[in-house]
DNA sequence: CTAGTTGCAAAGAGTTTGCATGGCG
DNA sequence: CGCCATGCAAACTCTTTGCAACTAG
């Protein structure tokens, strides 16, 4: 019983996402970034592709402006928080020690385990200058 | 110069999203009750005030399922973080001081100021038991 | 009065589904 | 070959917009 068959759209769709996974990607990008390169996949396939991830839990899911952004969930970060600024949009990987102890300390003291994928909202130190 | 009116319908939309603080609530539910009531408002009219309360700042947006759910966002939550349930839904007010020093920790070590109403995603105790 | 508000109908945008064809394993 | 994947067109859902009638202040 066979689950999944490797095809070359989804290597490229793939593709697209690992090389943008610092970030949330709609379906009109993937589409776009196809275009350029001549290639040719149906945006159908985008979506079901994208729903598939999503159900499998590799990929991470925002919604603004009534349009769905994707993100890949990379292995690697499944240790740690991740920041994002609303701003302009820059992930920041929170490697922090102090953090996790929080974590522990919610569990413990108000009886809720954070989910590692939560996405923290803010300004990033840039953006915060700028205005 | 004006820059609003206070409508029944308003009032009306008011009222319950002020009851249902404590969760997120779609244009369908805020129908649906209003129907329950024997009111009759036009949808338009929801979508257009609840926008206008978003653009204000005056509700939390989420969406799922393509869908939007809104809450209201209260004053006296200002000076606290949300964790909700991804399984429940339910809220947790977290008035904690330790969290609020994590805040100070990442302003300081990461630059990086976190929007305090930024929403924790996670489980809670009642449905970790459940699983 | 007059500028914001309402609500219907219609348009718009993004996403999903049906179905026949194609292709991986 | 069987079963999953693809892609077109069409359907669907949620949300927004145009416009005329209405109403709060």
């Amino acid at each position: 019983m066979r689950e999944s068959y490797n095809t070359s759209q989804k290597k490229l769709i793939m593709e697209y996402l690992t090389k943008n996974s610092s970030k949330f990607v709609s379906v009109a990008d993937i589409m776009q970034d196809l275009n350029l390169k001549g290639v040719n996949i149906g945006q159908v396939t985008v979506y079901r592709f994208l729903n598939k991830l999503l159900s499998n839990g590799e990929v991470r899911i925002e919604t603004k402006n009534n349009t769905n952004y994707y993100q890949l969930i990379l292995d690697k970060c499944s240790d740690h928080f991740h920041l994002k600024c609303t701003k302009c949009g820059e992930i920041i990987h929170l490697d922090c020690e102090e953090f996790n102890e929080i974590s522990e300390h919610i569990k413990k003291e108000h009886q809720f385990i954070i989910d590692n994928n939560t996405m923290i909202y803010g300004i990033c130190l840039k953006c915060a200058k700028k205005s």
